[in-house]
RNA sequence: GCCCAGGUAGUGUAGUGGCCUAUCAUGACGGCCUGUCACGCCGUCGACACGGAUUCGAAUUCCGUCCUGGGCGCCA
């Protein structure tokens, strides 16, 4: 019975372990191997004299990173990592790794991101790689558990769709069989659609493409999103829910990823609610207070100001009441000052995360809006008759993964958030 | 797309016209070593992105191509 090597203490007795070969060191007389697997590192000592001649013949013959199978009596050791190691009863190699490796597991010598990427299968066998997808597997395991909590049914939404959510972002083109398909920019629609459905709340983690040309260490051709949208509320509903989700998902890391924090060395501290929120025509003040190139009304933030206003703030905080013209046309006007609307971004000091809004929910507004984009209702169809059978007021948001992980563990690039990331310039592997 | 910086053994680097059949580390291979934990020591192996130009001579200068990183733009 193979054990995980986290759960080999020096009180075990006798162990049998499966893993890949991290180092090893031979002294001659004595020769230590460190097994790895996703659970910790164990050292396997081999006394040349005290072992039989078979395991010396395989333990000559072993590479870095091959996979083998230990099993042999365990030693208290204080020397040792964990305080124990093997002394081998059985050494066999279960697959033997090719040599020299297409990059060091054990950075010795660091890789640059590119070498990585490439071998990233490799790259994530180091544990500090490995810590950073296991925290973001708790981050939407923490988030799918909240938002289930809280009355959120889980859809998934078509990739594969006709027509653009919204002007603006590119959109991937693909062959569907004799007619002209995309792959989706956001599950915004849809998940309106759900409203419609009378689902009342849903949510969704799911890939979005985007076809923009952009390099950059915050951008993905293909991201995460989580999205959610909620009927019979407004945009100061769903941003609480967005900061207890965050509040919630940070306070769950904390509590259930102590080891993959501490591999990656970031002492994570909870975002305190309620976050700041600050009018639109207040961030640009706060913003031109100390960067070179002014923002104007109606201009959307750059990223000095972004970066301006959350060293003033320095912490998590919303932008509220955006100008009209610079959000989609599905954002809510105020009704009694109409140039302005019931959207916000959730904002990072480093970026933004989220951004949301209440929906507009009536039909003749809808169309005037998306007119005003210059678009065209028709090609919306599918969408608008939703809203002539009885859609509730909704709001909603959609925050990227990618950008919460790496902004929860001050990651230097989005790619790092991600195992096999999709840039302007990298479709494999 | 624009701007800037780059491309040297498997990995990461030094190298601003001749001291370069290229530095150092790591690695691989061989040897010595019974408590290593970046083990140590000895030996060996392995690289100037591609094409052109200038020059007596180019890793080094220039031009082009391809590729990479960062900033900006676009965008979330």
């Amino acid at each position: 019975m193979r054990l995980p090597i986290r759960a080999v203490t020096p009180e075990t007795g006798s162990a049998e372990i499966i893993g890949w070969v991290h180092e090893i060191r031979d002294l001659g007389g004595l020769s230590f191997f460190l097994v790895r697997d996703r659970t910790g590192i164990i050292q396997v000592t081999i006394p040349k004299k005290k072992v039989p001649a078979e395991i010396l013949e395989v333990a000559r013959n072993v590479s870095r990173e091959s996979v083998i199978r230990v099993r042999g009596s365990v030693k208290a050791i204080d020397k040792a990592p964990g305080g124990r190691e093997i002394i081998p009863d059985e050494l066999e190699i279960i697959n033997l790794a090719d040599s020299p490796l297409p990059l060091d597991v054990v950075e010795k010598v660091p890789a640059e991101l590119d070498t990585r990427l490439d071998s990233r299968f490799l790259d994530a066998r180091k544990p500090r790689v490995r810590a950073i997808f296991f925290i973001r597997s708790a981050v939407t395991c923490a988030a799918t558990e909240f938002l289930a909590s809280r009355g959120c049914i889980n859809i998934t939404t078509p990739k594969i769709v006709a027509a653009a959510t919204e002007g603006g972002t590119e959109l991937f083109p693909i062959a569907y069989f004799e007619k002209e398909a995309f792959l989706n920019q956001s599950p915004q629609l849809y998940k309106q659609m759900m409203m419609a459905a009378g689902f009342e709340a849903v949510f969704e983690i799911g890939p979005i493409f985007r076809a923009e040309e952009h390099n950059t260490v915050r951008h993905l051709n293909e991201a995460t999103s989580l999205d959610i949208e909620v009927s019979f509320a407004d945009h100061n509903d769903v941003m609480e829910l967005l900061e207890d989700l965050i509040v919630h998902i940070y306070g769950s890391v904390a509590k259930n990823c102590a080891d993959d924090l501490a591999e990656i060395g970031v002492d994570l501290a909870i975002p305190q609610k309620p976050f700041p929120r600050i009018p639109y025509v207040e961030a640009i003040e706060i913003a031109n207070r100390s960067i070179e190139e002014k923002i104007s009304f109606g201009d959307d933030l750059t990223p000095a100001a972004e970066r301006a206003i959350g060293d003033t703030i320095g912490g998590h905080y919303f932008v509220v009441d955006w100008p009209t013209d610079i959000r989609p046309y599905y954002a809510m006007p105020y009704p009694d000052r109409p140039e302005f609307c019931k959207a916000f971004d959730l904002m990072h000091p480093r970026m933004e995360l989220a951004s949301g809004a209440q929906r507009i929910h009536v039909h003749d507004l809808l169309v005037e809006r998306i007119r005003a984009k210059g678009l065209s209702p028709e090609s919306f169809e599918f969408y608008l008759k939703t809203f002539r059978y009885g859609m509730p007021p909704h709001a909603g948001w959609g925050l990227g993964i990618e950008r919460l992980v790496m902004t929860m563990l001050d990651l230097p690039n989005i790619r790092e958030a991600v195992l096999f990331p999709r840039d302007r310039h990298r479709l494999t592997p």
